[in-house]
DNA sequence: ATTGCTTATTCTCTAACTGAGCAAATGCTA
DNA sequence: TAGCATTTGCTCAGTTAGAGAATAAGCAAT
């Protein structure tokens, strides 16, 4: 209740801009997600903010129909970037970038795998018993010489490593997809990598810009939201099986999950959907009963989700 | 994999723009959390993006700096939005949102009561057996009228009452503030609301543009983060007693905890805090054993967090 | 000193949840 | 009819979470 306004916080040097829209455009299509991205090397869509848009989601919705077909289902705004303009004297870029997930892919060639991109994150193929990836072997020895490469940040570096990776006892968390970037950015791991990159495409290709560190914070954003909100929904067709739904979320999770609990987890909330009656019989095995998602309960439930039951150990 | 790059979500129509960075600063004081707002109508720090700042979180750090006289511990991104500008031909402005949490407060007057802006979040003296609060009486009439007053809608409005207001046997959940504030607004019961504000005082006081709006952002956000990571420790002093940090706690979420089993939550992390040895006795019961937060810990666990002990039942 | 009040601290109990896996059901194919 | 693949139903044990009893340790008033 005090009576002065609280000082600007910049009170000169305001400088021209530019805003664009950068957006992370999933879908997933028979066990592989995919993204919106093309070019060489590999670059996300955006463009300028129009003056036309009445919000930012209306920009992100209407350019995605324009390149899908189809509406995007779900948007969400993941972050904004505002780099220092390229240059003495340039603008300012300000890059918002939004997720959006959609059902439909007409031009099957604008889509890449997200795991050519971000290849440690398919962790799908990983049991307990089986040996561990050779992938993900080499990238832990590199991880561990950039560890003792200082002294004085070995223990911090240690621990980070392990907690991200899931190294030792600490269990494998798919939502860290950001950090699990973020770190071999900085251990040099990656192309982009400012110290270097490394020599071997150890890591898969570098994208335009930080586009790839765009589509890891999509793809975290996007994983965490499996586990609370029911997004998955959006990328199924009308009716599905519980196979199917499954092998949606392990795709984008990148992980395996214990079937009969997947189940039990999606059955026990149990307006969330509802037999259709029908069922399908293009799995080989007995037949599947078909399901819909009821999205009468979607707007009232934004924040209940699905939770993975992800195996306890590794 | 293909060659051709994406179009562009905008081709056309790029306009002049503003970019501006507005600032939730939050800290807690003796069970009043507070944000740093002054004036009439009150309004949330706020200037223009600076040329001078390395990134959006330098701009944020310094100027809180400035502001509070120390720094932040804990800087998140909230939101970003894009106002069409006030009139033809206006620039448009980019709004870039921020969560500050910090410690120290000088000047007490530039900071005003969270819960003096949005009173229906606390929820501290609602217990099982005691009478509904009176103001929340009143909004779930005032809901109830809204929603009866279309026909077509009334099905769904009831459902987002109840679920976000936590009507019938659906839980209160405090990270909802945000759904709630904008509940109340499409309902017409905030001052700011288009469709006429509601008459009384019922629900506090406007503030500039969409600053409520985006105070309910950062407290929805903070909320949220109370679950995951230890960011109350950001709002603590060197020590602390088990109580002083339940009761901050339950100051940001609005709601009162279960003693037991919060300390309980707490040691379980068990290298989350550490006992200093000594006790404080300013409480007048038994003296209480002094803890420490263990910040070596934190890099690695920032998803960690702390669980809140909340009651099953209303 | 004793009583009473206040808050801190330790434990116990129970219901619910979770990870894991066995086994039956139901289709197809050889 | 046997064999295979997948779905579906069920059990079991370990863990977690909400609730509250009981005890400990200080202070203040009697």
């Amino acid at each position: 209740m005090s009576a002065t306004p609280p000082p600007a916080i910049g009170s000169q040097g305001a400088v021209g801009l530019r805003a664009e829209l950068v957006a992370v455009v999933i879908t997933v299509d028979e066990g592989h997600p995919r993204v919106l991205a093309s070019g060489r090397p590999p670059q996300l869509p955006a463009g300028p903010l129009r003056q036309d848009h009445q919000s930012l989601q209306d920009g992100v919705r209407a350019f995605a129909a324009r390149q899908t077909g189809h509406t995007l289902g779900y948007v969400e705004q993941l972050y904004t970037f505002a780099d220092l303009g390229r240059g003495p004297g340039a603008d300012r870029v300000v890059s918002i970038s939004y997720l959006g997930l959609t059902r439909a892919r007409d031009d099957v060639s604008a889509w890449m795998p997200i795991y050519d991109l971000l290849p440690w994150e398919d962790h799908r193929h990983i049991c307990a018993d089986a040996e561990p990836d050779r992938l993900l072997q080499e990238i832990e020895t590199a991880l561990g010489r950039w560890t003792r490469s200082d002294a004085a940040l070995e223990e911090e570096r240690r621990d980070r490593c392990a907690h991200v990776f899931g190294h030792g006892d600490h269990p494998w968390r798919p939502e860290l997809a950001l950090h699990r970037y973020e770190l071999l950015w900085e251990a040099g791991l990656v192309g982009e990598s400012p110290t270097g990159g490394h020599p071997s495409g150890l890591t898969g290709p570098s994208m335009l810009h930080d586009h790839r560190r765009i589509l890891a914070t999509g793809l975290s954003r996007l994983r965490s939201a499996l586990q609370y909100r029911p997004v998955v929904f959006e990328l199924m067709p009308q009716t599905f099986t519980l196979g199917q739904l499954q092998e949606a979320v392990e795709a984008l999770a990148g992980q395996i999950l214990h079937k009969q609990n997947f189940r039990r987890l999606v059955e026990q909330q149990h307006e969330l959907v509802e037999p259709t009656g029908g069922t399908s019989r293009a799995t080989g095995g007995r037949p599947a009963k078909l399901y819909r998602f009821r999205r009468e309960v979607f707007t009232e439930r934004q924040q209940v989700g699905t939770k993975l039951p992800l195996p306890r150990a590794r």
